[in-house]
DNA sequence: CAGAAAATGACAGACGTCAATCATTTTCTT
DNA sequence: AAGAAAATGATTGACGTCTGTCATTTTCTG
């Protein structure tokens, strides 16, 4: 009835349980016909470890870092939210998650594993590489570095410029296409690859040359509003980054014949312009989610375990199907 | 360092760990003193129960039981192999998982926790109040039943479709809104909450009455025929239930001037469809998030906790953003 | 105040695995 | 064949909790 134990297969192989034991947990000194005859019986038996006994036994405790940079982003502050309550929620499973702003301390060298949350985004290199050196594991999650980390979290960003073109498209039917792409940079990867998706959906031609607003509210305002009246010919804007509270009140002032909006990232204030129909559709990498695949992921890397590659399908929000407000 | 055991709590407490042991436990016998200074203690050491070692005494391991409509649906059969799959993943957790569709043998009554997929598409009512009278605590996934379940899984119909309205509406700009509901049947209130949505989306005078094609390919195609022939001013469809294998490849026939159409479930059909720009929105409920989220609700039941509520967002896919393909 | 009832403490054996030690057996060298 | 090296077996005490038993202390009751 219960599931065999390790003794059921040393049994079933015709060796003690230290022969068992030794070849489980790879600890050699092991004859190759031992080994071969227990692997058999593991298979035989459908033996799984029991990781609640193992864990227990070891006293081990998942110790991990989470580095995610202090900005007041919304977005950066919504991952650590998250953070914060999934290791409220696994701190049962003997999960501990120190968080450190890239700034102040340096990571703690002594973790199972590290995450790392919007590379690229600052100077963070030289702390990864700092791990590194400590041999601690690395996961990156929201932006990717494809060094030495063993696992990426997040959406692929190329897939969510295709969306974004693809709504575009929808909402065009019929008319021809003039897309203002707006950057927080270009030097940015995420930033380049939603371009990048964007363009291959709709072609260069529909595309106007893009904007680069810094992810910041006021040259958002200054630039995007200055392009539009340069341009009243513009029936689209995907704006790529952050700033979006500076696009806003813009949309509000041209009223019913502004353009198409799509843009990333569920905060308070996009999914208030959603529900005030100032723009149309957001793109969101569902933070909560991203963070519980993290957590799952460093789990299964500190337990030697390969990590199930996950690919985070970004949600596509209208007014219509928000989910409710956390508030 | 490490997370302060029961012993601890019961020094602190100034009481033995017998003492302690029948607080947590709530087993009785211990004077109301007692009792408040073990949960002070627990308090004030932040004390959580370490579960691992906890099922490992109880020699506990939750066994579920999962009752799946035996239906080829392609819908259905993908919620089953969700299940297994993370049946397998969870193995080492001590999770096991019946699955029993509806038909054959009755549902296990000593099971820790069962769930319902899909309730209301067939006779399996009396198999859920058969497990409530072995006082089996129930879930439902997919299709809720609001009586006596514990949770539900799955997304709101009634939001999927108000979405699948926006959809049309944005496909609509300036041109008039005509679409067609294609129900699988009127009396499925799944069914029955989406047309709703589509309805207050849309309003009315943009909703032509439903047709009915019993989830049947078949009937689909013989319907959804007639009704596009009799009225060409068609600009939309709105499939609300399955057997869309049938709409297909009467959207093939009428080539780029076909309307615009929102369905719902990625199976390899509709994938195909979208693929071939057959078809233009795949509204889908991620039977594998809802699998694992029931898994999980029903293991937070299983220990006496309540499970978290959580709300499935269904995921929108177009052409653009289908996710790899599993085969 | 004696006796009953309630509360508490002390202890032990599980659960399945890990990790270490030590004794014993088998196999390999030369 | 003797000695060295390798492989194996046997055993033990954790890990944190559960569950049960039994003895002891405290509190209540009449």
């Amino acid at each position: 009835m219960g599931n065999p134990t390790l003794h059921d297969v040393a049994r079933v192989a015709g060796v003690s349980y230290s022969t068992a034991d030794r070849v489980l947990n790879g600890r050699g000194g092991v004859a190759s016909k031992s080994i071969e005859r227990v692997r058999q019986a593991i298979e035989d038996l459908g033996y799984r470890r029991d990781m609640m006994a193992a864990n227990l036994s070891r006293r081990r405790s998942y110790r991990f870092a989470v580095c995610v940079p202090q900005g007041d982003h919304g977005f950066f502050s919504s991952i650590r939210r998250a953070f914060l309550a999934e290791a409220e929620a696994r701190a049962g499973q003997r999960v501990t998650i120190e968080i450190c702003d890239g700034s102040a301390a340096p990571l703690p060298q002594d973790c199972d594993c590290a995450v790392i949350v919007g590379a690229g985004t600052d100077r963070l290199t030289p702390a990864i590489a700092g791990l590194a050196a400590g041999n601690v594991p690395v996961v990156t999650l929201v932006s990717d570095i494809p060094g030495s980390r063993r696992a990426y979290i997040g959406i692929d960003n190329v897939v969510a410029g295709r969306t974004a073109g693809r709504l575009h498209r929808i909402a065009h039917r019929g008319r021809p296409v003039r897309v203002l792409p707006v950057l927080g940079s270009a030097s940015l990867r995420d930033h380049r690859d939603r371009l990048a998706g964007v363009a291959e959906s709709l072609g260069q031609a529909s595309l106007l040359p893009p904007i680069e607003v810094a992810d910041n509210a006021d040259q958002m305002r200054d630039l995007l509003g200055r392009a539009l009246r340069e341009d009243p010919r513009i029936t689209g804007i995907y704006s790529i980054g952050a700033g979006n509270r500076g696009l806003i009140p813009l949309m509000r002032s041209l009223g019913s014949s502004r353009p198409f909006v799509v843009l990333h990232e569920l905060t308070p204030h996009s999914r208030a312009a959603l529900q005030d129909d100032l723009i149309d559709v957001v793109i969101d990498q569902k933070p909560a989610e991203e963070v519980a695949s993290a957590l799952d992921a460093m789990k299964a890397i500190a337990d030697g375990e390969t990590p199930a590659g996950v690919t985070i399908t970004p949600a596509i929000f209208f007014k219509e199907n928000l989910p409710e407000d956390p508030a």
